[in-house]
DNA sequence: TATTTTTGCAAGTGATTACTCACTCATATG
DNA sequence: CATATGAGTGAGTAATCACTTGCAAAAATA
């Protein structure tokens, strides 16, 4: 692995479990056993090497998200966005992570990149014949990212449960 | 108001509104109005200013929860539940959105102090015949705490819809 | 092979960090 | 009045912060 991501992956573990704020760049730099000026040709400054992690993240997500908003049958798509947060790849634990602590840590939203996600769970409700297909989706989308947390926070087992208990709610 | 408690309020807003991490010592003193050091005369160092919030954090938390718990008809109590992102005080605003900061910034988890609540929806749901009381006690919870946490992102109105709409379908 | 470009490091930079110290002042108590 | 005490200050402290510089080795290009 070339030390330009050992930088990057060292500052993902480190920003995940201790926060943006918390980690300098001298700890990133003794992590990933490289010079801390190395850091600094490679990226701009710290908030550039935070906004590489991003960009990367962005990507995994938009993967996440696709077959889901590529699906046209509505009881799949509520099938499928039960599911998603128990199949997160364990790899990519730390990309997840750190989105919850960022999105409260620096107030970074995140939101727009799930609206279309957000979109397509009303779409389905509303075919699926719901009444107030908007409140639904807004509410699982609630859930499943209380699901997403409690997974990353106290681990998979805990949630678990949930998880057939909202396919067999929603009957998918 | 004493400056002891300007101190802890300065720090309250500060670290609510950009995190315990990013917030310095100097900077809460400017904000105060009060010399650096005072700090350190009134509170053991950084940490026991943070500890000393969150423990009037604490109180406000378990007065707000202290009339569901007491609560005996079921019904009344998933009503509450509901009602209870949307009625919190203003002022008491920065008392919340430090709790969910803190949550992801320091992993300071707060689950223990919820755990009477969600065991109390979980009585709520046994009694008004619910198959998977704990299931559902345990999703309202998600859900509730996602509508709380819009509530501090985007504002009181964005989460409105969803007040009614959980009242509807939990007939309450 | 000669030359340029990239990669890398060690040792810096000034600014900022949490925290301490020596001291003054106001009030209270004997 | 004399003295003890706690509140308050402003100038320190060493350590750490993000970031820069000078220079060498390696790699790519000619």
């Amino acid at each position: 692995m070339e030390k330009r991501d050992k930088i990057l992956y060292a500052a993902l573990e480190l920003f995940a479990t201790e926060g943006y704020n918390a980690v300098s760049t001298n700890k990133i730099a003794k992590y990933a056993n490289v010079s801390e000026g190395l850091i600094f040709r490679h990226y701009k400054n710290k908030q550039g090497l935070l906004d590489a992690i991003l960009e990367q993240a962005f990507e995994k997500v938009t993967v996440l998200y696709a077959h889901i908003l590529m699906e046209q049958d509505p009881k799949e798509i509520l099938r499928k966005a039960i599911v998603l947060p128990f199949e997160v790849d364990e790899s990519e634990y730390h990309f997840w992570k750190l989105q919850f602590k960022l999105k409260w840590e620096l107030e970074i939203s995140g939101r727009e990149k799930m609206q279309p996600f957000i979109d397509k769970l009303e779409w389905a409700f509303q075919e699926l014949g719901y009444q107030e297909a908007k409140n639904e989706a807004e509410l699982l989308n609630h859930a499943l990212e209380g699901i997403a947390g409690g997974i990353i926070k106290q681990g998979f087992e805990t949630q678990e449960p949930l998880k057939s208990f909202l396919l067999k709610k929603y009957n998918v």
